[in-house]
DNA sequence: TGAATTTCTATGGTCTAACAATTGACATAT
DNA sequence: ATATGTCAATTGTTAGACCATAGAAATTCA
């Protein structure tokens, strides 16, 4: 099959605007109908590997495919699809970046069927924060509205085992709070890591890792982290914890909520600080 | 520059294990060092489109270049980065699959850097879910979390011409709700995004799109849209309304606490139900 | 003059072919 | 037994060729 076309067109159609059926006397003229044009929006002829990875998704999402389970080879594709080897690869690619496989070299390697990943998916939605600009507001405020769910849902699920983890890290936080400010920021990120397994909510516990990974980085940015906020979060974390370990899912959220609402007022107050100075230094600067 | 190799070493490096600096008397014997067996963990050899794929991709996002301007032509890139077409295409498609490139054939045509849109985040998310399974009484509860923040943002951010947005299609809703259903559904979606939009909150906007579109399929297959459920929603948008109207932001949030509430009641309900159905099929199957 | 048509050409889209690199299983040697 | 080497199937990568596309520019025609 020599040099595959686009868009390949069914074999036999009788041209659109051929000579209509045979027999029939006062035929219209053999012009292309205009009346047709209207109703033909622009037509977008997909990529061959686009193509390809949308059906291998669809039979991956159908369950074709379990998790683990082999795709076929790179050449089994091209012989099967008809289309080359770059094309297969690309189509690949594509499955690869959206976390549905993972391809390995060598023999017995190839393309096995995975789940995306939390840090995947929080890949993407950082990029598309990134992308878009998204504020710092937006963030917090998309925090706001998921963390006291999050803790009332981890009041109700909560596991001995994921209690047990809560507060281990809480212990190495309020250790950490003293002095070792970076890892401070750290462990607080594992500390709503490990709050948003234990509400046992796989889409939940993604999104708020995902947002946790980010705010760590503007804090970084930012250098929020004084004592004052440092004291606020430990103290909010014991809370929450107690509420926790009770199974209060009512306490748990409303401690949450009220303690993200201080949190943002002081970040709040920070980033106007900020802009103050930077303003100022502006100032400085045009006077010089 | 022919065949390059993966893993380029950098060139003139003794090697680790060779016979140590040049004069040194009482030198250990020259075997290799068993205690540095510990400290190298696996090492993983990225592919070139990865690479190239991140190395695009930072350059993207630190700014270099701005949305809307054409990154190099995949022959330059070929040219520049000495890798082959090929790999070229392949990291491309990655930038694609990520929505930081949008690529177009033909002259003065090729990639163009694009912010990553709202539904391509939502077909993430939806991938993650459909991907790691995620229940349906997950995906309520992350609506739970996230619409009474999105309607109390709402209220307090809504421009008079989201208002009238929400009242149109507030009304095609209500009309809808009467008898056709399938239009019903859709304009529910609808009515969401238009709240998530006027939120003016884009990371709870692209969320709460893509969850709406994911219960959408659901109540689809469900077939979840009793006569009692969608006097429910209609009831409940009404209310939602008023207060986004008045810019009473609290009232929003509590009153779309509260209908979610009961909305996730009736739902389990129906689902409790669904499966006593389905349970007595399969007795009715097994008898037979 | 202006509108339709044709031509031009740089660009992505695709295929073939070939070789390199990888890697796990198997066989061999010590 | 343990270490080492060999093998073979699979992905990784490049090179080259040609096709398909789509704007711009030139041309034609009214």
């Amino acid at each position: 099959m020599p040099t595959a076309r686009r868009a390949t067109p069914a074999p036999a159609a009788h041209s659109a605007r051929g000579k209509a059926r045979p027999a029939r006397p006062a035929a219209p003229p053999i012009l292309p109908a205009p009346a047709m044009l209207g109703m033909l929006g622009s037509i977008n002829v997909p990529k061959s590997c686009d193509v390809l990875a949308e059906r291998l998704q669809q039979q991956i999402l159908s369950g074709d495919y379990a998790p683990g389970a082999a795709l076929p080879t790179e050449r089994d594709l091209v012989s099967t699809t008809g289309l080359g080897r770059g094309s297969v690869r690309e189509a690949l690619r594509i499955l690869e970046a959206q976390g549905l496989v993972r391809t390995r070299a060598g023999r017995y390697g190839g393309s096995v069927v995975a789940r995306p990943t939390d840090a995947l998916l929080a890949t993407h939605i950082s990029l598309f924060a990134k992308g878009n600009s998204v504020s710092l507001r937006a963030l917090v405020e998309a925090r706001q509205a998921l963390e006291p769910m999050v803790a009332y849902l981890a009041a109700r699920n909560r596991t001995a085992e994921d209690l047990a983890t809560l507060k281990a890290i809480s212990k190495r936080i309020d250790q950490a709070a003293v002095d070792a400010v970076p890892l401070f920021l750290q462990e607080n990120v594992h500390w709503h890591s490990a709050l948003a397994a234990a509400s046992h909510n796989d889409l939940l516990r993604a999104f708020t890792a995902s947002i946790s990974a980010q705010m760590f980085e503007a804090s970084r940015l930012e250098k929020f982290a004084s004592p004052d906020v440092r004291g606020l979060v430990t103290h909010a974390h014991r809370r929450i914890l107690q509420a926790i370990e009770a199974q209060d899912a009512d306490a748990a959220r409303s401690r949450a909520e009220r303690d993200l609402q201080a949190y943002a007022v002081l970040l709040e107050a920070a980033v106007r600080d900020t802009m103050k100075t930077s303003a100022k230094l502006a100032v400085r600067k045009r006077k010089a």
